[in-house]
DNA sequence: AAACTGACTAATA
DNA sequence: CTATTAGCCAGTT
């Protein structure tokens, strides 16, 4: 895998994200002291897969919703572990961000 | 090494 | 509300 620092850092920053709660891309590349990095946070993710220590699910894009289409394999995983940690979605897919976007 | 890509964001139409 | 454009810059090929 290309290791590398800015990884490392987002994946630090996506672990921070308390249960319960999400953030936005561009809020992770801050947090991992990158600004301006929002795509760099999705192309780390992306890399993931299942057997990660990272809550990937957490991150959604700045309209707080899946950027990641239903992957028929995971049957919507995304959204399904939201739930189960108390996070709200909107009708058209959307997770509440009035309640659940986490603040440092 | 150079070009292409993208789990983004913000601004416009 | 959705669609399109442009800016952004490291990672991938």
């Amino acid at each position: 895998m290309a290791t590398s620092a800015l990884y490392t850092r987002i994946y630090g920053a996506v672990r921070r994200i308390p249960r319960g709660r999400i953030a936005t891309y561009g809020q992770i590349a801050r947090l991992a002291g990158v600004p301006g990095h929002a795509r760099l946070v999705g192309y780390a993710l992306h890399r993931l897969r299942e057997g990660t220590d990272v809550p990937w699910h957490r991150v959604v894009n700045a309209k707080g919703r899946i950027s990641l289409p239903p992957d028929p394999e995971s049957g919507g995983l995304q959204r399904g572990l939201l739930e189960s940690e108390g996070v709200a979605f909107d009708v058209s897919g959307a997770v509440d961000l009035k309640k659940h976007h986490w603040k440092k």
